[in-house]
DNA sequence: TAGGAATAAGAACGTTTGTTCAATTCTTTT
DNA sequence: AAAAGAATTGAACAAACGTTCTTATTCCTA
């Protein structure tokens, strides 16, 4: 007996991009197989075939929608206002946008071993063009004198580093609501750069 | 025609270790396959079930050693001087451990989920125990009221994402050398928690 | 220098892997 | 109501997986 409930063609796919973000993100992209993804999206592995041309496809799509997301998203931000302001906004943005997603963040940094070179290469892109929204303030703050930055390529990573760590150890039930942990992860950015409370 | 080469076992050991550590680093734990830890080392498969009872053991191992280490390490630094000395000394460590062994860094930070249960226990209680060295500092800090710290958990967990971030970047044939970034490091370290230079 | 222990080889095991494909069923259009 | 197209099943494929085991070789000790 094939097919026992029915077509549902217009769910499928997105159901399937879903189980395996949920599935990679859970157990690393090597260590899920088609037939655990299939399982989870309630359907038989072949059936994932009309949907992805193969595994690699399913995942670079996974990381390419994700940082596509995150580069609209904060260019959709604007660049108004001082460079203080637009650090804190980007603080606070990058922060929020990332605790909303824990998987596709999770994957996005964890899998780029297990991307074949090309998509490598496009993936890095992206993620290059975020990183350099940030170093743009962070000229603009030296520029301006405000401010105190001896290396704004470092400061960079350094800072991107410490906000997208957030996700590692936030827990919504946790002792601290995420207003007050988005508050003490700009005042440590804001001090990082030498501006004054 | 069995054992081409002679016996090795003083060195065999060790080698399947490397060799592991460099693979799971490269390619993740779950990507590597038995049978490449043995090529890499220039051994059959079989062999390696000398040295390890099953492949999850090989893993916990090296982030167990990985995570002693840095520990140890880090205990032998002391706990000298007032709080500022001894958080540049931290981070001035850490980014220095770091740095000279970023394979296993990667997996002890990586492969957290590619643990059975009791292993993961046991190798978060050790990075905790680490965790808890620097909100020693922190809290010191706060206490003698020079740092500027509004919850020591939080910037626990910032400062340490910060530093370890470094080795997702830097290379030893970049534009900046080693110490110059050790000590841009320690510049922002010192800023986010409040302190003037 | 003999003999037991340690070490490695190489074949074999039962599973599981990613992917393909013909057959079947459902949906949509006419 | 029938035909056409889309969606899914379920079986099948070769290859690769972790692990075991027997056999062969080398090492170490006495």
């Amino acid at each position: 007996m094939a097919r026992t409930s029915g077509s549902h063609a217009k769910t499928t796919g997105p159901r399937i991009q879903d189980a395996a973000q949920k599935l990679f993100a859970q157990h690393g992209y090597a260590a899920v197989s088609m037939r655990q993804i299939a399982g989870e999206v309630g359907v038989q592995v072949g059936a994932l075939y009309n949907y992805t041309p193969d595994k690699q496809t399913l995942l670079v799509g996974l990381m390419r929608s994700h940082l596509q997301e995150l580069l609209t998203a904060s260019e959709a931000e604007g660049d108004t206002g001082d460079a203080r302001a637009r650090l804190e906004a980007f603080a606070r943005f990058h922060v929020r946008f990332h605790r909303a997603r824990p998987d596709a963040v999770f994957i996005a940094y964890m899998e780029l071993r297990n991307l074949e070179p090309d998509n490598f290469a496009e993936i890095e892109a992206l993620r290059r063009r975020y990183e350099a929204r940030l170093e743009g303030i962070l000229k603009t703050g030296v520029d301006e004198g405000v401010f105190a930055i001896a290396d704004t390529k470092v400061a960079t990573m350094a800072i991107i580093a410490m906000l997208t760590g957030l996700n590692t150890w936030f827990r919504e039930d946790g002792r601290l609501s995420f207003d007050e942990v988005e508050g003490l992860y700009w005042s440590m950015v804001r001090n990082s750069v030498g501006l004054a409370a």
